[in-house]
RNA sequence: GGGCAACUAGCUCAGCUGGUCAGAGCGCCUCCCUUACAAGGAGGAGGUCAGAGGUUCGAACCCUCUGUUGCCCA
């Protein structure tokens, strides 16, 4: 590992408040050339490792606040940690191709210059212009995870369209195909008239809007008589290719219909009733005219009463020949046509608004156009079984596991995978076609692009012009980055990888297919733990670029810094709920790290005015001997906060990881212990190990905090560092060891938390009675007070008081809250009023009434654990103790 | 129509799969520029955990029903 000198930005960073952008930048990139974020090269036996794949950002898009929680939060979390426990870590990057959108991205620059599909551009021509715009972007998208922080190994940069990840998709394709789970079909598909391709059924978005439905009367045929069959229709264009008019089999008024001729109107088609479980009778009139050419429904319907397809629009959006009077129109002026011609014929019978869903792309918005056309299908219910028995086995676990039912209802009822794209930026599709005898050809694995036809030897062959669904390829990314299909070192060292984060909403697009075919290719699950975290709302909305209201992270890592950013945007998280990042969110995060700067030039600052406290010992060496009870509490309190904070990582529990952390740095350790140690420092016997105590915490509570404020803390520790050293000779945080809990003294917690409460209770009789804030105490105890000397002393600092060891005359006598012993302060003013004394005792007895009922209770001394019995117990004496204080105090109070 | 989830202090949300858990931040009220931090310190007020039943010695947490909101799929 090189050992590069720490950036000196962050090194001699020392204002008031923490400035991110004079350290971040440096930080950043001294971590990457030093290789912290590459695995050991070497696989050390027995060795752990923890991989994740980085789910890969569109190449063409912007970071958005999304990724700024799932990478700059949960994941660089995970990464970080794990590599301080010492695992061998590898978080891949890498980006995807992006196929449509970038297609249309790269189409609507050109267009400016007048070039396109239209004008002559050639594929080969189209594709230099498609990598020149993927050379400009992809550095955008790395440079926008690097300042997020994301520890990411850019020693393995990852693309989709990458020669070897071509020569991947390629193998993929061919074994599935030679599995018999790919297939070409003549299969109705969604088709958009804006990127001029076919999309998956996952694609599809539906949007509520208010259109037109047309009632539209079907005249008798010859030979056919009955009441007037009139049907409902928002798309009368498509009367033109209708084949039949359905109705619901159990449908009265229609049963004795079926089986009749109508003629389409216009084209005067003769077609036929026929009776469809999938016709809704509650729909307009019960009839459904059926248009297997373009619609779904239609489609599946006519399939089972072997209906013809005919087509009237076209993939230009323009009516075709079949389309009669209105071919070569497009479909919305058609529909303008049709309903005139249908008015004027007189078979019109009504209009009426219906307000309803209709599906659009939701990469462009665009109506769905069904289609009819051949296209390639992945079998997927062979593939979705496996996966579904991976999740219900417990081989993959996904977090939060309410999300596992989504998952079920998913692939319990999956449909076949639409695959191939009418585009051209994708990876091909290895198909080739005779021209002589129409055999389809996929070669074998491996094997170069066939020249003739294996049949009949002809070498008029055609390759399939499409390319495939984006997730085709993204649904490989688990072994495809390590370098399948070649069995690489990398590829038997780390798969199956350990963990997927990414967001809920690509449940299905996305981690669905990749345990498929992960389990398909491989042979075993991708990752063994999938966490879904919610979306990033703001303002109480979803983030959307239609609405204008996304949020750029990199914006917000200028104005806050990136530790801020992702401490707002992690803090009080829970798994797979959305979240909302507001401002004062933020405000929080800045003041939360600002104070850990701050209690860090504290520490900083003792260290360099007594440099022989640690004279021997290095900073991160825990403190031995005969302490201080404020240092023996707060080295006990730290223990704890070590255990705690690796117990929430391990549980997947990022939101209370920082929650945890934030409180116990803020109100233990800056509020209450760096406060005592004021004293600690002014005592000569005592400061050594004061000062060594402060080091010590906060190297620890710096690792603690490190995976999600990575910045802040690694300044500090650089600078804690310097010129001392540590046990283990640490260069950086990010590849320091993740502390191990040590034993706490958990009767000294308690004892400390006492006193600690005793300081709130004489503060809070000092407010309320409005003492003044320079009023100099003198604190009594009596000889029964529990508290130890040294408590006794640091109480008496915190209140910067004088403790007398002695009863005192006069003054207050004080009783609180899980306290049996009194205390007395003498001050000049004089004792709670007779009403409060009696408020506290009426709660108090309230309280001890609670307490004592859950004694009489039947069952609960016999059924609930001891422990819990135990603790009660305590607290019931606790109580009486309460109450009698009270009761003696309002005796007294006349 | 099917599925999933949410409903906890004025606001934004935690509460780790039943035992003081009724919490945090922001906001609000009072006091304080005490030499790490005013992006700060000290104290305080605020909630019958959507509603109704049920299980249990014990429920914000489990079950049933109802209401409201959101998301996904057809």
């Amino acid at each position: 590992m090189a050992k590069r000198e720490a950036p000196r930005s962050a090194l001699e960073h020392n204002e008031k408040n923490f400035r991110p952008s004079a350290v971040e930048k440096d930080l950043y990139d001294w971590w990457d050339r030093s290789g912290f974020f590459t695995p050991p090269a070497e696989a050390t036996p027995g060795e752990k490792t923890f991989v994740m794949m980085l789910p890969l950002p569109n190449v063409t898009g912007d970071l958005h606040l999304g990724h700024a929680l799932g990478f700059g939060g949960y994941e660089d979390i995970m990464a970080r940690w794990h590599r301080m426990l010492g695992d061998a870590t590898l978080w891949m990057p890498g980006t995807d191709h992006a196929g449509i959108i970038a297609q249309i991205v790269v189409e609507k620059e050109l267009a400016k210059e007048g070039v396109g599909r239209d004008t002559g551009l050639t594929r080969e021509q189209f594709l230099a212009e498609m990598w020149k715009w993927m050379d400009f972007y992809r550095p955008r998208i790395e440079q926008q995870l690097r300042m997020l922080g994301c520890s990411l190994d850019w020693s393995r940069p990852n693309f989709t369209m990458e020669r070897s990840k071509q020569r991947a998709v390629r193998a993929h394709f061919i074994r599935l195909y030679k599995a018999g789970l790919l297939y070409r079909a003549d299969r109705i598909v969604h088709w958009c008239l804006t990127c001029r391709t076919t999309y998956s059924d996952l694609e599809v978005k539906h949007v509520d809007r208010t259109d037109t439905l047309y009632y539209v009367r079907y005249p008798w045929a010859e030979g056919s008589s009955g009441p007037d069959v009139v049907i409902a229709t928002t798309r009368p264009e498509t009367i033109l290719a209708d084949v039949a008019v359905a109705t619901h089999p159990d449908d009265e008024r229609w049963k004795p219909l079926v089986g009749r001729d109508l003629l389409v109107p216009v084209v005067e088609r003769r077609v036929k009733v026929i009776a469809d479980e999938a016709v809704d009778p509650a729909f307009g009139t019960g009839a459904l005219k059926i248009t297997p050419g373009h619609d779904q429904t239609d489609f599946e319907i006519g399939q089972r009463h072997h209906l013809p397809v005919l087509t009237v629009i076209g993939k230009d959006g323009r009516m075709l020949a079949g389309a009669g009077p209105f071919a070569g129109l497009d479909r919305d002026r058609a529909r303008k046509d049709m309903v005139e011609r249908l008015r004027r014929d007189g078979l019109l019978v009504k209009e009426e608004p219906i307000f309803h869903a209709v599906g659009v792309h939701d990469r462009c918005d665009t109506v769905d156009e069904p289609l009819v056309m051949p296209q390639w299908w992945v079998r997927m219910k062979p593939l979705a079984d496996p996966a579904m028995a991976a999740v219900r086995d417990g081989r993959v676990r996904i977090v939060p596991e309410f999300q596992e039912r989504v998952y079920f209802n998913w692939m319990e009822n999956i449909r076949d995978w639409a695959v191939s794209r009418q585009i051209w930026w994708g990876h091909e599709i290895p198909v080739w076609y005779c021209r002589d005898c129409s055999e389809t050809i996929v070669p074998d694995e491996g094997a170069p692009d066939p020249a003739r036809c294996p049949k009949c030897r002809s070498d008029d062959l055609r390759k399939d012009p499409d390319v495939l669904d984006t997730w085709f390829s993204s649904a490989l990314w688990p072994f495809t980055t390590l370098g399948w299909p070649d069995r690489t070192p990398d590829l038997a060292r780390f798969y199956p990888g350990s963990m997927l984060e990414t967001g809920y909403d690509i449940l299905f697009f996305w981690v669905a297919r990749m345990i498929a075919m992960g389990l398909f290719e491989m042979g075993d699950v991708p990752f063994r733990a999938v966490y879904l975290h919610g979306l990033v709302r703001t303002g109480g909305e979803k983030m959307s670029k239609s609405k204008g209201n996304v949020v750029s992270p990199v914006g917000l890592v200028e104005e806050w810094g990136a530790d801020a950013l992702r401490f707002a945007l992690v803090l009080d998280t829970a798994p797979g709920m959305d979240t909302e990042l507001s401002e004062a969110k933020l405000v929080n995060a800045r003041n939360f790290g600002n104070k850990l700067w701050n209690i860090g030039r504290f520490v900083l600052r003792q260290l360099e005015a007594y440099p022989d406290a640690l004279a021997g010992h290095a900073a991160d060496e825990p403190p031995m001997g005969d302490l201080h009870e404020a240092e023996r509490w707060i080295l006990s309190r730290t223990e704890y906060a070590v255990a705690e904070s690796t117990r929430l990582l391990e549980g997947y529990l990022f939101g209370e990881y920082t929650h945890f952390l934030q409180q116990f740095t803020w109100s233990e350790l800056a509020d209450a212990y760096v406060e005592m140690s004021k004293a600690g420092m002014r005592d000569e016997g005592r400061r050594a190990s004061t000062v060594r105590t402060l080091a010590y915490v906060l190297d620890r509570v710096l690792r603690l905090l490190h995976p999600i404020m990575p910045f802040i803390t690694e300044t500090l520790a650089l600078q804690l560092w310097q010129g001392r050293r540590t046990l283990a000779d640490d260069v950086s945080l990010v590849v320091s060891r993740w502390p191990i809990a040590a034993a706490r003294d958990v009767r000294l917690e308690v004892g400390f938390a006492e006193a600690l409460q005793l300081v709130k209770a004489i503060r809070n009789l000092r407010q309320e009675k409005a003492i003044d804030h320079r009023a100099r105490l003198t604190l009594y105890m009596g000889p029964n007070s529990p508290f130890s000397p040294d408590q006794r002393e640091a109480v008496g600092h915190l209140l910067g008081a004088e403790v007398r060891n002695e009863r005192g005359e006069g003054g207050e006598r004080l009783a609180f809250a899980g306290s049996d012993y009194s205390v007395r302060f003498q001050t000049e003013f004089v004792g709670p009023a007779r009403d409060e004394l009696e408020a506290a005792l009426t709660a108090a007895r309230d309280s001890l009434r609670r307490s004592e009922e859950l004694f009489t209770r039947a069952g609960f001394a016999e059924k609930a654990p001891k422990a819990v019995v135990e603790k009660e117990r305590a607290r019931l004496q606790e109580r009486r103790a309460q109450v009698r204080l009270l009761e003696e105090q309002l005796a007294r109070s006349t």
